[in-house]
RNA sequence: GCCCGAGUAGCUCAGUUGGUAGAGCAAGCGACUGAAAAUCGCUGUGUCGGUGGUUCGAAUCCGCCCUCGGGCA
């Protein structure tokens, strides 16, 4: 749908997916090829070491610079992707929040989640409070940024800097497809993964022996591969997981849009998307948000 | 044909000495501020294979039947 609207007008389209920025991954994160870009620029794809671990508000920084880069050159920026949280910083902005001392990280992540959540308990009640004693990830963010800042999560989150939502021109669009129409084709994708070397790609990767906690390592199909390669699993139930964990995501996806995105967001119908005329009255008919 | 085992939630299975059932996974719904393809929260009525019986009461005991394994002929 992009590519249609690079058709119409010169423009580069811009990746909003945290698995796509990683070089690593190609075909397991469903990046488009050299042949389906169809000679349109594309920026923020696979362009990102495995080794490095991105995060929202980076890619919100490249995404600014490659929104300006191209409004420099007049041609219009299209974001395409997935990953909601990027999307919202990138419009929203971030609490500044200084670098974490890597060290406290690395201390941080390897503290059991009981462990944390109680030291978070001492350090900053309000985020314990907050949060589920199980949920490992914002237990340990919250415990890096008060044992790293000496301030607690509360105090930066205040507020949000950096969005450029109010600074630009935006026509958004929210596809929500039917739900069984959907997962059909994630399944049917996969399967066109593994003949397309999904699998020497995971093989590729693990090979690099890389730390399990990066996020390439926790890419869809990098875990169900891997099993499959160390047989641990056979080839078919290294599918079948792969798929449910497909779906479980898309089903992720739907949440996040259908409820985070802003109310004034068009939600494209289904039934419009063979009709690609419609698909841009819907559009451009959307009131920019300035 | 005979013997043994198994038939309980979409799947894999628990179910103590009979008091009409519950886990994991899947699924659905939701949350989401620097790992987000991550992380986490909430939601479990199903003719307990069928049927007849014993009992105040049967997933649980007994009879017969059906289905699927395995063995013997």
């Amino acid at each position: 749908m992009a590519l249609e609207i690079a058709k119409k007008q010169p423009s580069v389209i811009i990746n909003a997916d945290s698995a796509q920025v990683y070089r690593d991954l190609s075909i397991l994160s469903a990046r488009p090829t050299e042949d389906e870009m169809e000679g349109v620029e594309h920026q923020l794809f696979g362009y990102i070491d495995g080794s490095e671990a991105c995060s929202a508000a980076r890619w919100a920084d490249d995404a600014k610079a490659a929104i300006a880069d191209a409004h420099d050159r007049d041609l219009l920026p299209i974001l395409v992707g997935g990953t909601g949280l990027y999307v919202r910083v990138l419009l929203e902005g971030i609490a500044p929040i200084p670098e974490i001392s890597p060290d406290i990280r690395r201390e941080i992540r390897k503290l059991e989640t009981l462990e944390a959540y109680n030291a978070l308990g001492q350090l900053d009640p309000v985020a314990a409070g907050r949060l589920h004693a199980a949920d490992t990830t914002r237990i340990q963010r919250a415990l890096e940024v008060v044992r790293s800042t000496g301030k607690p999560l509360n105090h930066w989150q205040r507020q949000k800097i950096g969005g450029i939502g109010d600074q630009i021109c935006l026509h958004p669009l929210v596809m929500l497809p039917d739900r069984e129409w959907l997962y059909e084709r994630c399944d049917r994708r996969l399967h066109r993964m593994v003949a397309a070397g999904a699998v020497e790609e995971v093989e590729r990767l693990l090979a690099r022996n890389l730390p399990k906690n990066l996020p390439v390592m926790r890419a869809i199909g990098v875990a169900e591969f891997g099993d499959w390669l160390a047989g641990k699993v056979d080839r078919e139930c290294a599918i079948e997981r792969a798929q449910t964990a497909t779906r479980q995501y898309a089903k992720r996806q739907y949440t996040w849009f259908r409820n985070q995105s802003p109310a004034e967001w068009p939600r494209l119908d289904q039934t419009l998307y063979n009709d690609i005329d419609s698909v841009f009255e819907t559009i451009l008919h959307t009131l920019p948000l300035t």
